[in-house]
DNA sequence: AATGCGGGGAG
DNA sequence: CTCCCAGCATT
């Protein structure tokens, strides 16, 4: 590729840039803080769908030290329904080593900035360039298929390999003084007009002399291998429904602080082999919460399933309704649970679907629990449920953090109770 | 180099 | 359906 097509490119881009650029929120001044959340927001993450998360969260921690003085849970609930949890946790990490290593101002320095948690090589570049102005070059998805097909690059992108090779090619095009307004051309070169499928050429600022359009292969690029599916995992969950002290509320969790989902909210499940027999579920269901808690459950109706598709796994959960029998802390007696027929419509009626082995089982008990809280009889039963299980009513969604899968569940229980 | 980590919008 | 989005951490 001739430097002239290089300048070429520059030149027309940012002078494009200037004329068409949306009015973002993050795009109101260049306080670094500013630029650093919506650069963490904005991974893997769309403009639009982040808008109004930027606007609460900037409203609610304005600052890097309103943020790192925050309650941990209060980010957490800022950012609940946006995904990639850990970057909320690693931002609010971040913040408090800006404020307790460099006095709650972002240093302009590249090592520093790229230190920080949940800052990888494309959020320090932005960071550095666009609050900071410095020459580092900011290579997302966006970039790498823009200059894929402007200089038709038929690497791969998926290797980290050709990202680092395309970084080099991306500073090697930055007009002298003008990194944060270049890098964020390119990135709206990708999103407005170099689209990932039909992109606008037609409207292209730099279409004459993009290498891959004419070659022809404007379509074919950028080069990527398919991601792998995600595997499959059947799951089996349900909703508690309290009694006694606790009527009104639900039966819910919270995860573990690492992996999946981790510090989050949901309600009770748990991996099954299949999802054949909705007497074996129940009965599964009914006995490992037994072994958790000391509850004793009643499934009774097959409320509602539920299909969840992260990046690497697809749940698909048989949802169920159950209230506590007799012999739990909350067990309002067998007799006047017997009546709670169907309160939920749609749902399938499924007490006392059990398998005689299974109900002569729950009957008994299961013997005693497994978990060290012990039993907990309608007498003399604990009043308190061991971690990480709580009661809660609908109130308290608004304090607690659920995945959507989850809040979607628990909405339609609570439109329908 | 591979894998884990959410959720949703667009075609 | 499929693709992929202003990616990063861990292994």
């Amino acid at each position: 590729m001739k430097v002239d097509a290089k300048q070429y490119f520059s030149k027309e881009l940012l002078a494009w840039y200037q004329l068409v650029k949306r009015d973002l929120p993050w795009r109101k001044n260049r306080d670094p803080y500013r630029v650093w959340v919506s650069e963490i927001m904005l991974q893997q993450t769309r403009v639009d769908t982040v808008i109004p998360y930027y606007e609460r969260f900037m409203a609610k921690f304005p600052t890097v030290r309103h943020l790192a003085e925050a309650p941990e849970e209060e980010v957490l609930k800022s950012w609940e329904g946006l995904g990639y949890y850990s970057r909320a946790r690693n931002l609010q990490a971040g913040a408090r080593e800006v404020v307790e290593r460099y006095g709650g101002i972002v240093p302009d320095d590249k090592e520093a900035v790229a230190s920080l948690k949940g800052v990888g090589p494309y959020t320090s570049g932005a960071i550095m360039s666009i609050a900071f102005n410095r020459p580092e070059p900011a290579v997302d998805g966006n970039v790498m298929r823009v200059l894929s097909r402007y200089f038709c690059l038929e690497d791969d992108i998926a290797k980290p390999s050709t990202r680092t090779g395309i970084e080099k090619l991306a500073v090697s095009l930055i007009p002298e003084g003008e990194a944060g307004d270049f890098n964020q051309a390119l990135m709206e070169l990708g999103a407005l007009v170099c689209t990932p499928k039909s992109p606008v050429c037609l409207t292209c600022p730099v279409m004459e002399h993009c290498a891959g359009r004419l070659a022809g292969k404007e379509t074919e690029l950028p080069v990527k291998t398919k991601a792998k599916p995600p595997r499959e995992e059947l799951r089996a969950a349900v909703i508690v429904e309290g009694s006694g002290a606790h009527a009104g509320k639900v039966l819910v969790r919270r995860r573990p602080d690492k992996g999946l989902l981790a510090q989050m909210w949901e309600i009770p499940h748990l991996l099954v082999p299949e999802h054949g027999d909705d007497a074996a579920l129940a009965e599964q269901l009914s006995r490992t919460l037994h072994e958790e808690t000391g509850l004793l459950i009643r499934p009774k109706l097959a409320l509602m399933d539920a299909e969840h598709v992260f990046s690497h796994i697809h749940w698909k959960m048989k949802i169920y309704a159950a209230d506590l029998g007799a012999g739990s802390e909350d067990g309002a007696g067998s007799a006047e649970s017997a009546e709670c027929t169907s309160r939920l419509r749609g749902g399938e009626e499924m007490h006392p679907l059990w398998a005689a082995e299974a109900a002569a089982a729950y009957e008994s008990g299961f013997g005693a629990p497994a978990n060290a809280a012990g039993a907990r009889t309608a007498e003399g039963g604990a009043e308190t449920l061991p971690e990480p299980y709580s009661w809660i009513g609908r109130d308290d969604m608004e304090r607690l953090t659920f995945p959507n899968l989850f809040i979607r569940v628990l909405n339609h229980y609570f439109d329908n109770r």
